[in-house]
DNA sequence: AACCAGGACGTGA
DNA sequence: TCACGTCATGGT
């Protein structure tokens, strides 16, 4: 990786937050329940928050967020909201009703953000992992023990549910900096993590939008495998 | 009608 | 370590 980075990374965060604006990452449930709230909508989903970075307000909706988090391993999000729905309708998006609930209807809310059977034994074993976590937070360690949690999961539940500046790195992320010239294709998970963590402030806010503009900036030109255009080039004379 | 999405795990070299 | 197969539904 090159050593101008950290000077290219924050540059980078400037023309992606005036491109695309704040993306209120990450997304809830009832957002209008929570007072004085004003919930935007993109395309089919609703929840998000923008330049709001006060949430989780409470244990339950970090819960929602950390359920999210392994759900959308793989799945596009709009699935993984309808699951975070049926599962609310039945009561479920609580460790221990989550626990203790039928694996035949956890699987079938499950069931719209596919690999159902995987993921419902991956949420049983978080939630109980949650439930005697009581108000700590956990270590990234801890996290990347459980069977279901990977390095993204784990950075995930970190940053956005428990408010740590744990940057997180996705397909997406890896692919731009790849085009722009910044990483190579063997460059591992920590590795782009750490480049991250190392060249910018570690400022929850900063973290959490950084990752979803790239996501957001991702969706638009990283999709298909033609990679719509050379994003690196515009993204340097932007 | 293939192709892919805000990955992680198990296995065999 | 690492490349590769598996897990699965819904949208484009």
């Amino acid at each position: 990786m090159k050593k101008c980075a950290a000077k290219d990374l924050m540059q980078i965060y400037r023309l992606l937050l005036d491109r695309y604006g704040p993306q209120g990452w990450w997304p809830l449930l009832h957002l209008h329940e929570v007072n004085g709230m004003n919930p935007t909508k993109t395309g089919s989903v609703n929840g998000y928050h923008p330049n709001d970075f006060s949430f989780p307000h409470n244990s339950r909706q970090r819960f929602e967020i950390c359920v999210g988090a392994i759900l959308t391993q793989n799945a596009a999000w709009p699935n993984v909201e309808q699951s975070l729905i049926l599962l609310e309708s039945k009561d479920l998006l609580d460790p221990e009703e989550m626990i203790g609930a039928d694996d035949g209807i956890l699987k079938e809310c499950i069931r719209p953000s596919g690999y159902y059977n995987q993921k419902a034994k991956k949420l049983r074993v978080f939630a109980q992992f949650y439930l005697a976590l009581k108000d700590d937070v956990p270590s990234r360690e801890e996290l990347l023990s459980l069977w279901g949690i990977g390095p993204e999961t784990a950075d995930c539940i970190l940053l956005y549910g428990y408010g740590m500046p744990s940057f997180v790195v996705d397909a997406y992320t890896r692919r731009f900096l790849e085009a722009m010239g910044i990483i190579t294709e063997k460059a591992s998970y920590d590795e782009v993590k750490k480049l991250f963590e190392s060249s910018l402030d570690l400022n929850v806010n900063l973290f959490q939008e950084y990752h979803a503009l790239l996501v957001e900036h991702g969706k638009r030109f990283y999709s298909k495998k033609p990679y719509g255009c050379d994003v690196a080039g515009n993204m340097e004379k932007l």
